[in-house]
DNA sequence: GCTTCAACTGACAATTGCTGGCAGTTGAGT
DNA sequence: ACTCAACTGCCAGCAATTGTCAGTTGAAGC
């Protein structure tokens, strides 16, 4: 096995964020445990994140890792369109991802005498924009790991309720995002403006999909009634 | 020098898209032509999109490489928000691209157990985004490259006009699409709803950032006075 | 304070892989 | 037929990688 080959198995392996010792890993890819130190030295000196610690092992200290990529110019503009349009209608939390996104990509690509200098693209903050993104965050991930909320609601017609919802997806209108989930109180899915959520918890409680209220349930029932979603919010 | 650190030396060369002799390469990084080819070969093997033809040289397939990179989780989730607004608010082109990066990123990140399966993001289709997106990949890519349009327009009230513009910028309000320009009949800057665009030709004309042309004086009338940009659609 | 764990470091011999040079082949274009 | 430059195989020399061994360091638990 060729060693910058190696060095590329080692990242996959330590890409799943957990800890490893240098033993395993030596074990796995049948070399000695100096010569994993060694590759360590060397991928460190390269810049990737790996973190070691005596006593402990070894980890990936940035989640996500990408291994090298080809684009196509016009995937490399969508790229950053998308990052305009978030960087101006998401939450802050989004904004500076986004941002922070868009500027690593431009440093490694700008080499590239093809790349253009500048993208062109331009986003109007929307007027309803600035407010209703406190809960945006915790909503976000609620729906990555598939948790509960319970959430204070304030509907259009000034009604409040609580609820606990099982969060399923955040839509985007434009102007406005909603949140739909299955809706514990109503035995029912529902739709809920983002900034119409008075007050937001995570409770810790993990849900599962369940037959009947899984997001393909609802997007099946949204397409089959387009007016039903309206209704609630 | 390290040879692992050579291999990404040579992409980094090659990146510029244009075509590069083995010599050339090799009298750069200070080793022989022999030494050139082996790397080649070291490259193509671990899948990096390298061509060779007899009696030309090499040159990069995809024009844009991006070498590994670390994300947070966070930037993650912002790429595939703005992945999924612009495969629902963009022309088909950038649709297309927009799905098939995030198709590309998925595969990558998916070994990861920490990224998450679904992303949870969903878009709804705005009701003018069918129409006028005809002329949206000839629009982008004369603001790429800064080249002049010519384009037939027809105002809100209906009052058609061609015209030679330069493009500076693309913006997104949401449910329209417009682009700001520098127009040389009105001498002045305009801004035109893409789908009031009757035909647009790319004439073949650079042009270059002149004093009092550029978008930053745009912007910069437009930040002084926000009422201008909307009278002119 | 002692022990344990595993990351680290340094040194050295063995070996592997890389390198340069050379002589030739191949395929495309002129 | 000729040129160009990518490619291939071979070989000797050398530089980089490797395993072994014998340590040190820092954190955590007892």
């Amino acid at each position: 096995m060729r060693r910058s080959d190696r060095l590329s198995e080692i990242i996959e392996i330590v890409q799943d964020g957990r800890l490893h010792l240098a033993r395993d890993i030596a074990e796995c890819l049948e070399v000695s445990v100096r010569t994993i130190y060694r590759d360590f030295d060397t991928l460190v000196a390269s810049g990737v994140p790996i973190d070691g610690e005596r006593g402990v092992g070894y980890m990936l200290r940035e989640p996500v890792f990408l291994p090298p990529m080809n684009l196509s110019l016009v995937e490399l503009e969508a790229l950053h369109l998308g990052m305009a349009i978030v960087a101006e209608a998401a939450d802050t939390e989004l904004q500076v991802a986004s941002a922070s996104l868009a500027g690593k990509i431009s440093k490694v690509a700008t080499a590239n005498g093809r790349v253009p200098k500048r993208w062109g693209f331009g986003v109007y903050p929307f007027v309803q924009a600035k407010l209703g993104f406190k809960h945006m965050p915790a909503i976000r991930k609620a729906v990555r790991e598939q948790e509960k909320l319970e959430i204070d609601y304030r509907s259009l017609d000034s009604k409040a309720s609580t609820r606990t919802i099982l969060p399923l997806q955040i839509e985007y209108w434009g102007r406005v995002w909603t949140v739909s989930a299955w809706c514990e109180k109503r035995e029912d899915f529902r739709a809920f403006r983002i900034d119409r959520i008075v007050t937001c918890a995570l409770t810790g409680d993990h849900f599962e999909d369940e037959p009947g209220r899984t997001l393909e349930d609802y997007l099946e029932r949204v397409n089959s009634d387009l007016t039903q979603t309206d209704k609630n919010y």
